[in-house]
DNA sequence: TTTACAAACACAAAATATAGTGGTATAATA
DNA sequence: TATTATACCACTATATTTTGTGTTTGTAAA
């Protein structure tokens, strides 16, 4: 590893520490040349994780982008922009933790849904006619019907 | 290292190749748990840069400052954004691979004035009487008859 | 000012990573 | 299409890192 200082290329760890959560681990390093230290951070590689839309385009995720969605849906509701925060990373991290790196934008929108519907039916409901197309009143009211079973 | 599939805390490394520079370290690590696979890179910490100014207030390195600075000397001369850009490029450079994460403004002033006698002599007094504070007339004197030794 | 916590530092035994060599597959480029 | 570069994969000997324990220090919070 690459002294920042000097940039002599070889450096001996010193100290080697996991983080609390084991999501990256910190290693004290020492330059065999100059013997300065420095810290280095092993993480994840974030790979792009990447949406596949209905018409099979595709395009890199976007948080904000999905954080309107369920904005919009919320619109006048009783939901905090908290909540709607926390439904947002919740679903972006357990995107980022599926096995792939493609996910389809219809698996995103059923996990929105599964999230509103513990929260607000009526942002349910409407999120649910926008993602769905609802073509007429009677799948709403399908959906209704379904919401308390 | 935690599995980013299962989350599953411990992993290790089948394979460790340092970048061609050796500025990294990429590390392909398989999961203790579900053996999934993932490559995991170990990058130098990025220290912010702390710049102490003349009263000894702190505040972090802003390039843009920097570059304003420069352009304002070098107003209405004959030099291009491009050549500014250059120079505040050059120093950031500079001051990154210093030993230091904490720099003095008189010494990035210093840097500033190095570049400029090398391409503006006017655009290098006018910095020099700003950064300076030239008191009067002479100490302008006195720059521009040592500028040409 | 006291407390709490993270980061730096030290040391040593035990466990693991590194780097050489070499093969395959894929993507970008000439 | 041939070429190049990069990532991934396998195997192995050896050197290095990891991790427990514990101290110190700087800084942020109470």
């Amino acid at each position: 590893m690459k002294c920042p200082m000097c940039s002599y290329p070889e450096s001996k760890v010193i100290d080697s520490r996991p983080s609390a959560d084991h999501s990256s681990i910190r290693r004290r390093r020492e330059c065999e040349k100059c013997q300065k230290r420095f810290t280095t951070y092993e993480i994840v590689e974030t790979v792009p994780l990447v949406v596949v839309k209905r018409d099979k385009s595709r395009e890199t995720f976007d948080r904000s982008k999905l954080l309107r969605s369920i904005i919009s849906a919320c619109d006048k509701r009783h939901v905090s922009r908290e909540q709607m925060e926390t439904i947002a990373d919740e679903i972006q991290f357990t995107l980022q933790n599926s096995l792939q790196n493609e996910v389809y934008s219809t698996y995103i929108g059923e996990l929105v849904l599964e999230k509103l519907r513990g929260i607000d039916e009526v942002a349910y409901i409407r999120f649910a006619s926008v993602y769905r197309s609802f073509k007429d009143i009677s799948q709403f009211l399908e959906e209704i019907t379904n919401l308390n079973k």
